[in-house]
DNA sequence: GAACGATGTCATTGGTTGATGACATCACGG
DNA sequence: CCGTGATGTCATCAACCAATGACATCGTTC
């Protein structure tokens, strides 16, 4: 409706126009999107909100990145590389401190989501499941054998898999003490558990 | 296309019509929408599927149960009655190998999507957290209250977030071991695990 | 300063979804 | 035997979404 015939663009007043600098809206659609998707999820967030979120036209996603898809990849290895940054495996207090930092700071994160999510697509989960057998299982793993313990693969992916559920249960609010109790007690409590091996 | 005119609706072949008994439908709804919800959750679930997967029109969800949601509230209820039959609380081992069975046999289930899934709405996911803290915490702090274990509350509601996690790593495939691993084997070593309180 | 590519903006399109109302058909009571 | 309500079926609507292409505008290079 309202065809607009050609009417000037510049005529009433021209909405500020974002400044032309491709790198820059690029890494503002994936910094929002990986706010966004590590909040609500892949199909729960829309390209709309994206672009809102980040000042950036929507259709810009399509020009850099593709898809909604393949920003959601995107974003999901950048989380990784940073997520490298971090140091090796210290221990399990550690790496408990580390993941309910995180979680407790900005939420379950894209990689998380991708995890738990079912609607994510095959290729996603698949980089995300690689990410955490390799930040997470396989360090334990060399830890668990380095003390010879048995099956050190399962137990860790076990493990793993309860700390994922912990932090969980933290993130979305499970259960009112879990979700409330202070971040140090919580890892003294979880270390404690999941050390019996 | 081809608008039908007027012809008579008896002409080539009539589909054969559902017997006509609403108990029948509604019961057929209700159990597809458990198993459909409880593997792909609320959003990638379309009623059309529903229907189709219970050889019922899909307008009937609207007759019978006022909205999707309202037939995932239903199928959530439903589920969590069903689990009010099985026995009370009977130590740590009962409770990890009655999840992973369930969880071997039927998916992850409404409840399970439903604490995971950031898309649920506020209703249903209380709902399905009070499910949780009523069938699988509770017992397990009373059971720890009796023990005389130290903060039973929180160190109960850190197991069955950390059992939900194993249950999810198993079904959704996060791990090699953890996804082929035998039951009993599994159940034995979560046990042996968690139950260091 | 002119041309051309890069970048941002907008409208549209095709597809899917949940929901709704009209209609056909059956069952049951009078 | 008839009518009235319940039940099943179908077509369609309105909303939403991702994707696409046309177009305007900026910047850079020659």
């Amino acid at each position: 409706m309202t065809p607009r015939l050609s009417a000037p663009r510049t005529s009433p007043q021209t909405k500020p126009r974002r400044p032309r600098n491709a790198v820059v809206s690029k890494q503002a659609l994936l910094k929002a999107a990986q706010s966004l998707f590590g909040q609500r999820g892949f199909e729960g967030t829309t390209i709309r909100d994206i672009g809102e979120s980040a000042g950036v036209d929507p259709a810009l996603i399509a020009r850099y990145f593709g898809s909604k898809a393949e920003l959601y990849i995107a974003a999901v290895v950048a989380e990784a590389q940073v997520d490298h940054s971090s140091s090796d495996f210290e221990g399990l207090e550690d790496m408990t401190a580390a993941m309910v930092g995180r979680i407790d700071e900005q939420g379950l994160g894209p990689v998380t989501q991708a995890l738990i999510r079912s609607d994510t697509r095959n290729e996603i989960r698949q980089a995300a499941q690689a990410h955490m057998a390799r930040r997470m299982v396989a360090p334990m793993v060399a830890d668990m054998t380095r003390r010879g313990v048995d099956a050190p693969r399962l137990r860790s992916e076990i493990v793993v898999s309860a700390l994922i559920g912990i932090n969980l249960g933290r993130a979305l609010g499970w259960f009112d003490e879990l979700k409330t109790v202070p971040k140090e007690r919580l890892v003294d409590l979880v270390t404690a558990l999941l050390d019996a091996s």
